[in-house]
DNA sequence: GAGTTTGAAACT
DNA sequence: CAGTTTCAAACTC
């Protein structure tokens, strides 16, 4: 019997594996379990999304989220490897199958991680996250939220092993191709402010005593960068233009908010401090190395930049350069990445393969993306003019928006995505169509999920734009002002019953419930079952026969086959997934076969095509009281 | 693609 | 907080 549920309508079957990630159940599950984004398939995205996944490890670090359950943190390229600057500026990732892809992202994303929600335990106060991360104003917020993710880096992914850290996550790498060290500009070092936040673990230390200074170090009050290695070990051999620097860079305590935005932008433009910033950087990377990179800023440093350029609206020397990734869509079917839009957004991006790279810019950056997502670029310049350079990869080639004469010289490698299907409106990855509200309101999907428009959008005077920037950041403030959590997921994990830690974690639910009249729930008017969570105590529909859920307490059984046919993955391999909801609350039950390695990574490069899709067989019918 | 329906967001 | 209006997505034809 095949349910009339809203998993068919959801999963799409002309989405690509990677694709089902940005599927709306993901979107809503993404909330409450958090996977090891090693163990990308299209399984994986899809049993995030369908959230309450009872994972076979528990938590190894203990949810220490406290008002509202909230799941696991996000493990924002939480890798464990050494990160070392070597041969060339290309992030990379490693695997851990010991392939040396150029997956750049891979990690599993939590979209609500970046939510005040989730996060405001961490910075009480703090505007946790500005979706706009790709923006140069914003990017100190986005930088701010890393050593949080961090700090969880392994919690709730159930690929987590700590005795086999090295293998099992992502480290990413900037490498310098010319210098062989990382970018000494004052970029990265602002990113190191953040990064470190007090968290010893994010480094390598060559011995416990470093360890132990390192962590005494961070102790002190006024310690947040470069207390990292003992002073005499900054400053020996420095010239006085180096202490200066460093003196001169020592980082405000962390807050963010939007007058931050624009702070922290110190370009480092004086060539008298090029060799300051050379030997600060060889001191920083002498002395400690990270885990993980900071990757929105892929910071490249271009000691003779203008020359190296073909278009000088794209990178400067000395600026820094935001690489973002994110979904374009706020539709439930991608916007995954857009809500938030930090490290996590990277790493969830484990799509169709791009690499986007400039022939004279020393700095490739290999990107995972799905179809329906696009990589801004922006490029702080002195006067905090952003420059943005959006690709989207639902597009092929270049797609330089918002101002085509800040396009660079991109070129995007479509080797995995020539087939991708263009997304403009109602497509896979629908964008807003706002005619009146000029985008500014969160009827505009897209200011709503803190993201600015796009070339892809149908929306009418629209002022979601970077041109717009502060009349945007207005808006949000404004609404934020209404209603602090205007922005945050709509879709909240349900507060745990019990304590019991082998118990299924806690189930989603409608922050604020529907208020249905007609739809009975069982349409996309609904926000529950737009969501695809079932309707709860909150909501306060009528006749709700939602199917994910009745906030009358019926119980749906469904079990879900998924079959996954790749042509350069694994064939012939299923899954099966049992969904039973109750009262809003559901549980699943999950039997994967992961037939090989191939299989974890196959999801990367794949493009969708009919018979490389995804077939989703609703064999279960409605359950017992639906 | 145009028109209708729907419910959230915004407003009063 | 409740009622009304506005808005854009979802839906239908």
């Amino acid at each position: 019997m095949v349910m009339d549920t809203p998993e068919r309508n959801q999963i799409n079957p002309s989405l690509s594996r990677v694709q089902w990630s940005f599927l709306p159940s993901v979107n809503v599950a993404k909330g409450t379990i958090s996977y090891d984004a090693e163990y990308d398939s299209p399984v994986f995205n899809f049993l995030n999304g369908l959230s309450p996944i009872k994972t076979e490890k528990p938590a190894q670090i203990g949810q220490t989220f406290s008002s509202l359950s909230f799941p696991s943190p996000p493990r924002a390229f939480a890798s464990p490897n050494l990160t070392s600057f070597k041969e060339s500026k290309v992030l990379k990732r490693h695997n851990p199958f010991g392939k040396s892809s150029d997956v750049a992202i891979a990690d599993s994303f939590h979209p609500y991680h970046n939510s005040r929600e989730s996060q405001g335990n961490f910075h009480d106060g703090i505007s946790a996250v500005d979706d706009s991360i790709a923006l140069p104003g914003e990017h100190t917020n986005f930088s701010a939220e890393i050593p949080q993710a961090l700090k969880y880096n392994n919690w709730g992914n159930p690929g987590y092993d700590p005795s086999h850290e090295d293998n099992s996550l992502d480290s990413i790498e900037v490498l310098n191709q010319e210098s062989g060290e990382f970018d000494p500009k004052g970029q990265e070092l602002e990113h190191w402010d953040n990064l470190i936040s007090g968290d010893t673990d994010f480094f390598v230390f060559n011995s416990p005593n470093e360890a132990a200074a390192f962590k005494d170090i961070m102790q002190k009050p006024d310690s947040h960068l470069m207390p990292l290695v003992p002073e005499s070990s900054i400053y020996n051999g420095l010239s006085d233009d180096s202490k200066a620097k460093i003196e001169d860079y020592r980082p405000e305590p962390l807050a963010v908010t939007d007058q931050m935005q624009d702070k922290h932008y110190v370009a480092m433009t004086s060539n008298t401090k090029e060799k300051a910033d050379a030997e600060f950087a060889s001191v920083m990377n002498h002395n400690k190395r990270r885990r993980c990179l900071d990757f929105e800023t892929a910071s490249v440093q271009r000691k003779n930049s203008d020359h190296n350029l073909k278009s000088d609206s794209l990178v400067h020397s000395n600026e820094k350069q935001l690489v973002a990734v994110k979904c374009n869509s706020s539709s439930q079917q991608c916007n995954m990445p857009a809500v938030g839009l930090d490290l996590n957004a990277l790493a969830a991006l484990k799509g169709d393969k791009k690499v986007i790279s400039n022939d004279n810019w020393p700095c490739e950056i290999h990107v995972n993306l799905p179809s329906c997502t696009s990589v801004q670029i922006y490029t702080s310049h002195e006067h905090h003019d952003p420059l943005a350079v959006e690709v989207d990869s639902s597009d092929i080639g270049p797609q330089p928006v918002e101002d085509s004469s800040h396009a660079s010289d991109f070129t995007v490698d479509e080797d995995v995505n020539q087939n991708s299907p263009q997304k403009k409106t109602h497509g896979d990855c629908k964008r807003c169509n706002c005619k009146k509200s000029k985008c500014l309101k969160l009827y505009c999907e897209c200011f709503a999920a803190r993201t600015y428009c796009t070339g892809n959008c149908s929306c009418k005077n629209c002022h979601n734009k970077l041109d717009h920037k502060d009349e945007v950041l207005q808006a949000r403030k404004q609404i934020e002002s209404r209603n602090p959590l205007a922005f945050t997921p709509k879709v909240i994990p349900e507060p745990e019953i019990g304590n019991d830690p082998n118990k299924t974690p806690a189930p989603s639910r409608h922050k604020r419930g529907c208020n249905c009249k007609k739809s009975s729930c069982q349409k996309k008017y609904c926000e529950c079952f737009q969501a695809g969570v079932g309707c709860s105590i909150n909501c306060r529909c009528d006749t709700c026969k939602n199917t994910f859920g009745r906030k009358d307490g019926v119980e749906i059984q469904a079990e879900v086959e998924i079959e996954t046919c790749g042509k350069e993955v694994v064939e012939n391999s299923s899954q099966k997934i049992e969904i039973q909801n109750s009262n809003g609350m559901s549980r699943l039950k999950i039997s994967l076969n992961f037939l090989s390695e191939e299989r974890m990574f196959g999801t990367l490069c794949s493009q969708p095509t009919v018979s490389d899709q995804e077939r989703i067989d609703i064999l279960g019918g409605r359950g017992r009281n639906g």
